[in-house]
RNA sequence: GGAGAGGUGGCAGAGCGGCUGAAUGCACCGGUCUUGAAAACCGGCAAGGGUUAAUAGCCCUUCGUGGGUUCAAAUCCCACCCUCUCCGCCA
């Protein structure tokens, strides 16, 4: 949610910034009706004043044993003045909120210009491809030659987009979750918090995945629950501080979650309909930092460092983008995405988002720490993935696969592995 | 699922339909005292919104949520949600 405030004293500036992200904000349209919600507020309020002290001389003149009817025959006409007052006002209201709630969030001005991700900006590479003397298997085949990625059979079970990992791979997974979140909570002083799966509609409005109006790429349960599955533990960890006064010495706050994510992928038929890329369900580490405004790019650097040590732990080469603002998601005011090496595919793909939300979340979340005494302020949430573990996983088939089809398993994961080094032999 | 109790400020806990945005205690902040601290004493201390140059005033809203009764609701009525206790069931 964007500032009200700012949109009343400096919408130019809003709507150029929103121009960045392709939207197009109606000044003119916005400043009719804000200015109608003013006098309307003003009118509304100031009958509520009148009422409430007319009421309060009633109350004094009865204790005192006097007659009041002559007060009350003269409020008597208020109820329905203030009703249609109170109408309008809601009405104006709802309209401002159709036109807010729809607005993205501001680019960051360090953010470039652009369209489309073909737009964004390299910023750093790590890491150097391998180099392979034989052909080049993707993870598919890979892991189907050994029955250790099984995608027919989750089609049986539950449909296209699915996977059934076993034996050696399933325990990489697990391996991988491990690995993560203990470099984030023993390196990088993280919390680790187990949160459900299935959240309300609140929470999901609350950082901006659910809005009235946009479409949204969620699994519902059936309407009597009212219940989402998670699209990323970003929703159910963020909310955490929702409706929160935090205390100053609270922050940073640093979370890491690991849970399974479901998506409903419904605008991408036929896109990545190939292996682990894009499923309906993954797993995930998700890191989430609640932050003091001035905090929150230094923060933003350090939390994308924390997902590309993961990176770097793992021997993974990958390359780090600023998105352009026409790339940049809804709440985004700036984001990093880590894109790993994929021989399968002979190019770079996205394994990790890293995001600072600024306010954006926070105004909807009602997220806010003391900052003196008597201040509160909105906090800055950020959050990135540390990593999205299917895509690690399959990162690292197609990375360290030998010529007879078998996966060295990096040095890192081996205590996590049993000692195991080689897999898929 | 059945029976009962309850939801009030950071916490605990009062609150006859008007003088209650809310007693009191704790916590917290400022001050006096003290070499310093504690104790004691004095003062302050909810959030959101509007108006405004203003973080000054003034005003509106909020006592689980939504509706209703009334000139007036934390207080009365209805529905819903949540919490707790007991019973049943269950990983």
């Amino acid at each position: 949610m964007i500032d009200p405030q700012l949109l009343r004293t400096d919408i130019q500036t809003v709507a150029e910034a929103l121009k960045l992200k392709g939207h197009s904000l109606d000044v003119d349209a916005y400043q009719v009706l804000e200015s109608k919600r003013k006098s309307l507020q003003v009118e509304a309020e100031s009958l509520q004043a009148q009422r409430n002290a007319k009421s309060k001389e009633i109350g004094k003149v009865k204790a005192q044993g006097g007659d009041a009817s002559g007060i009350m025959a003269e409020v008597n006409g208020f109820a329905e003045r203030m009703k249609t007052a109170q109408t309008e006002l809601e009405a104006v209201k709802e309209q401002l909120f159709a036109m807010t709630d729809v607005m993205p969030n501001m680019p960051h001005t360090s953010v470039p210009k652009g369209n489309s991700e073909d737009d964004n900006v390299e910023v750093a590479k790590w890491g150097t491809p391998p180099n392979f003397d034989f052909d080049v298997r993707d993870h598919v085949d890979l892991g189907e030659a050994k029955s250790a990625l099984d995608f027919e059979m989750a089609t049986k079970i539950a449909g296209p987009r699915f996977v059934v990992m076993r034996g050696q791979l399933a325990k990489l997974n697990r391996a991988l979750i491990q690995y993560m979140l203990d470099m984030h909570t023993q390196n990088h002083g993280y919390e680790e918090v187990y949160v459900p799966y299935l959240v309300t509609q609140e929470s999901l409005i609350g950082t901006g995945q659910f809005s009235k109006f946009g479409d949204h790429d969620l699994f519902a349960t059936q309407a009597e629950d009212g219940y989402y599955l998670i699209p990323t533990a970003e929703v159910p960890v963020t909310n955490i501080v929702r409706d929160e006064i935090l205390a100053a010495d609270q922050l940073p706050m640093k979370l890491v979650a690991h849970t399974p994510c479901f998506r409903r992928e419904a605008g991408s038929y036929g896109r990545d309909t190939r292996g682990m890329i894009r499923q309906h369900q993954f797993e995930k580490v998700e890191l989430v930092q609640i932050v003091k405004p001035e905090d929150s790019y230094d923060a933003l650097e350090e939390l994308t460092g924390h997902a590309e040590a993961v990176l770097q732990g793992l021997e993974l080469p990958y390359r780090k983008v600023v998105l352009c603002g026409g790339d940049l998601g809804f709440s985004a005011a700036k984001t990093y995405d880590l894109e790993v090496w994929l021989p399968g595919q002979d190019a770079y793909r996205e394994i990790s988002s890293c995001s600072n939300f600024e306010s954006f979340q926070a105004r909807r979340l009602g997220a806010r720490y003391r900052v003196e005494q008597k201040k509160t302020e909105l906090v800055h949430t950020l959050n990135g993935s540390g990593l999205a573990v299917g895509r690690t996983l399959l990162a690292i088939l197609e990375n360290y696969q030998q010529a007879d089809g078998s996966v060295v398993v990096p040095e890192a994961l081996r205590s996590y592995m049993g000692g195991v080094e080689l897999i898929l032999n």
